[in-house]
DNA sequence: TACTATCAAATTGCGCACAATCTAATTGTT
DNA sequence: AACAATTAGATTGTGCGCAATTTGATAGTA
């Protein structure tokens, strides 16, 4: 029955409601293919990202890094750490100033990230868009990434 | 340098990479505000949205509410524990089925619906798109995912 | 009836994400 | 030089999400 809610209609999740679902549902579903994609590497999708991130961006800071990746040093530390365990990132304390760690791909890093180049093309046909509509999505992502950004 | 990566663009995160990348950070943007305005009330976004569809859609079972948020028993089960901890969801045995668990909303999780019925407006401001806009990037989610599940 | 297969939910283990706290190094101020 | 404030990372605790396994109930079959 639920009698009691004054503002949202009765009998169907509201509009906005279903686009933030949407939205979580549908990162599942990349999640899950990059998981098919990915696994097999023994990378998940956020190390994955980082692995191209320190490989096309140098060496980085963790914060610089996660600045990037919009991350914490409370996901980032032992996400790093595990790929460092796994050969693929080198971290190293900054001589210049002692609280910093730079980090970079090595060789072993670079080559998992040369294997996995076709993986954004596969991503692409998966995911069934055209150029154009990626786009159009991508600027919508971004503007309202922007926006609840700003704040109330 | 990384000089040996044939496929994807030089200097840049491809296309279909930061398309990815867009869709998990905002994402994470809604949650930062689904946080800001569910926090006081107790509640993280999963939990709201299985509140709101055991209100709205009765006694479900877990596996039938796991259909609806495409979530299955190993999310579910403790949330749907901590939730009754709460007094927000009620769990019981289907007699008629001693397997099945079905879960429906408390009085005091009706409540707390009707409380955050101004929710999903607020969310809609702050993301600053337009009625029309939202209709667009729901459908382009709706069918990215049904592409994405229909598997390679 | 007994045996197997199937099904529902719970549990375990791992990784991601975030808040809060802690440690150590650096900077700024007096 | 001494001390407070800031900064960078790491750590701890909690919850979500998924794979894999386990437990218990039901259904199907010899």
């Amino acid at each position: 029955m639920s009698p009691s809610n004054p503002t949202s209609p009765a009998g169907a999740l509201s509009l906005e409601q279903q686009i933030c679902y949407a939205m979580h549902t549908t990162v599942r579903a990349f999640d899950a293919v990059y998981r098919e994609l990915l696994g097999e590497h023994g990378l998940s999708y956020p190390q994955y990202i980082a692995l191209m991130t320190v490989g096309e961006h140098g060496p980085l800071t963790v914060s610089s890094l996660g600045g990037h990746l919009r991350l914490d040093s409370g996901t980032l530390s032992p996400l790093l750490k595990r790929m460092e365990a796994a050969g693929l990132v080198e971290r190293v304390r900054d001589p210049e100033d002692e609280r910093r760690v730079l980090v970079s791909a090595t060789a072993a890093g670079h080559d998992r990230l040369a294997a996995l180049g076709d993986v954004p093309h596969q991503i692409a046909v998966r995911s069934g868009l055209s150029r154009r509509e990626m786009l159009d999505l991508h600027r919508t992502l971004r503007r309202v990434t922007e926006r609840l950004d700003a704040g109330a």
